[in-house]
DNA sequence: TACATTAATAACCCGCCAGTCATTAATTTC
DNA sequence: GAAATTAATGACTGGCGGGTTATTAATGTA
């Protein structure tokens, strides 16, 4: 997670029974809550679980958060919006061509984001938000419409330049998010339970990926003309 | 559902009580099972639910299906697996390019299952799989290889015919399916929660989609010459 | 040391739900 | 139409789990 621990873990290095530790309290129990929320999901995660990982009573966890989902709200904002103004600027800053630019964002973006725990939040997510409509809502205003605003910025940078064909950006997104969002998926659902030989390595996809959104999957029209065969 | 019903909806034309129809029952739990998972998820659904919308009581359910996960097989088995023959003998068929059998491919899968109620199961599945192993193996052998399977013969047929690029088959088979399932999550997840201008629609999607799969983001090299401005 | 404050606990409440089983009654058999 | 068969029922069980609260005890204060 990203807030610091105030403390050791409280696994590893248990503590005297009853005590007071106000201050280190959240941070050990939004921990707690994001393995066990990637783990199991939202609804499957039960809150005595989360608060005995914690190291504490299930009363305690409802003495720091309201609710399950004032404590799933929480978690979201300590793992992941925080990232975006990075992430921004990144982009920003990026000096080299388009193609270089959208090939680092979605290699830097799986290790820094899809490839960490973290990424359990958005798969839990797409799973359950029927289930729980609010943390959808929630997790669409705060997540997903910021993050998509700057994969648009991404694009349009191309297109301005000339590299990159005139795009109706309102679909365009989703060339890049898709196949990203698909492997994250992947990732924590069959890819966790799958045989050996139906494994996705995500440096090979996303290299193989690469390459076909660049190019696509046609041969040129030049290069037909020799190739025929 | 597949599975023809041998009466008419129990919950349209009630019958009375405790009325014995043990060839009608199977069919009637089948399609109140894909309703209600496809609507809540397969730990969410709950049994009495499923028995009162066909009909019947509760213990009536566990008389033809010994457990949930015996009853979600059942579903899956009745809803998807049965289309593959046909599609299977389709791609066989296809007389046109592999462009176009491509396109075709993509439009018919989403009319005939993106679009319909049985495709929540996938999306179910992917959400589920890690709190449900036994059914995530099932799946994986019974529709994803199979399925896997189809994508790979359209795409080895355009590289035979020197249309496409030669592909690593591993992988290249996401270029086409990542962006589908990642549709078709997202009609059934937050797309079922999210705001007007938010929303996608599937034909407009796969349209674009196509386009840059085919033909990739650059502009070609030939043409990016004259257009450069 | 005595008292006040409050972090932490553990027992408790209440509603839910997969699966069971004794009972009921519709249908079949003779 | 009586007896046998079996489809269907619904009450029941046992366990779970979110959230509450009376109680306990650690710490601060004087």
């Amino acid at each position: 997670m990203v807030s610091p621990h105030l403390v050791a873990d409280p696994i590893t290095e248990p503590h005297a029974k009853r005590e007071r530790r106000k201050d280190a309290r959240p941070g050990e129990l939004l921990a707690a809550a994001l393995d066990l929320f990637v783990e199991k999901g939202f609804a499957a995660t039960r809150a005595e679980e989360v608060a005995k990982r914690a190291g504490v009573s299930k009363g305690t966890l409802f003495l720091y958060f309201s609710s399950k989902e004032e404590l799933f709200k929480a978690v979201v904002r300590d793992s992941i919006t925080g990232q975006y103004p990075e992430w921004s600027s990144e982009i920003d800053n990026f000096s080299g061509t388009t193609t270089a630019l959208l090939h680092h964002s979605m290699v830097v973006w799986w290790s820094r984001y899809g490839a960490t725990k973290a990424s359990g939040i958005s798969k839990l997510i797409m799973s359950e938000a029927t289930n729980f409509p609010e943390l959808a809502a929630f997790y669409q205003a705060e997540v997903v419409n910021p993050g998509q605003e700057l994969i648009r910025r991404i694009l349009q940078r191309g297109v301005d330049s000339g590299e990159f064909r005139p795009l109706d950006m309102r679909y365009g997104i989703y060339t890049v998010l898709a196949p990203m969002l698909f492997l994250l998926m992947w990732k924590h659902s069959l890819g966790a339970c799958v045989p050996e030989n139906a494994m996705i390595v995500p440096e090979d996809y996303i290299k193989a990926l690469i390459d076909t959104i660049l190019q696509g999957l046609c041969v040129p029209v030049a290069e037909a003309k020799n190739n025929r065969n």
